[in-house]
DNA sequence: TAATATATGGATATGAAGGTCTTTTTATCA
DNA sequence: TGATAAAAAGACCTTCATATCCATATATTA
């Protein structure tokens, strides 16, 4: 893959949550987007410390988003996740650069740039609600517990 | 990094022994690229058994270039070290695709078909010697052991 | 205040990638 | 033909991403 496991998981967290007006536990975003409970709830717990989502405990609580999804770039959530990994030479020379390219560099470049400009420019509110149970769109009826109907 | 540690190893390596007339041990390769000796020697193994080099044992051994440098394609050797991982989901979404996509696929499509037209057009023929210590792009004069001049 | 629902934090497991080491096999050549 | 130089093979180690589990803290509501 691309990304690293987490940064696929925060991202759709991210967008999933801004669909959501009112606290949403962590067991119920984990079935609606098929993440393993107990590894979202690890996940969650860093992006809290980021500000990224705001948690609240005991009955009624859960997590909500905690920042504008306009003002959180796709770049941002990587390179805190994962470090400048989208700059890293693609064989992985570490003194890979102008002077002294790798192998592919000359060629590698404008796919890289194509890369950084797609991340940069993207922010949370610009990607596409996924469709999922339990998750639609625009007819968006909360977050209530198919349980109990 | 884009690609496994191993897959950029071995790409430099093919690169290498492009420029080689006669077999070259394992030693003197991983000093030249900097790679670790005892895990190119791993590497090796494989991309023999692929018939990506040829490999000759006793003094005077080695290893050779194995294939037509300019039919062997990045696409064959990411594929086959590490699978199809151009193609995935770039948020790790085991359904992503054109009826069930992903929050960033629309925008992922063009960069994702720019890398993949780089790796299935470009050959090792194509990608540029390196330049480090004992290789030599133009004036190659073989691999000689410095050790015994 | 008791029961319950939720997050928090820390310890531990798991699997794969990356890397090392040692022994065996095979070839060369003096 | 023997000494030596190399690869081959396989066991082992290390690190890291990806989890999993459990005990605890904290908030809500009946």
């Amino acid at each position: 893959m691309m990304l690293s496991k987490e940064t696929g998981y925060v991202v759709r967290l991210l967008v999933y949550l801004r669909e959501q007006d009112a606290p949403v536990p962590v067991r119920e975003v984990a079935r609606v987007l098929g993440i393993p409970p107990s590894f979202l709830a690890k996940l969650v717990q860093r992006a809290a410390r980021r500000g990224w989502v705001i948690t609240r405990k005991g009955p009624g609580g859960g997590m909500m988003l905690g920042v504008n999804p306009s003002e959180l770039r796709l770049m941002e959530i990587v390179e805190t996740l994962e470090g400048r990994v989208l700059e890293q030479c693609v064989l992985g020379l570490p003194e890979c650069g102008g002077e002294n390219p790798c192998p592919l560099h000359d060629q590698w470049m404008p796919v890289r740039d194509a890369m950084l400009g797609l991340f940069s420019r993207t922010t949370v509110s610009d990607l596409k609600g996924e469709t999922l149970p339990g998750m639609k769109e625009k007819d968006q009826t909360s977050h209530k517990k198919e349980d109990s109907p």
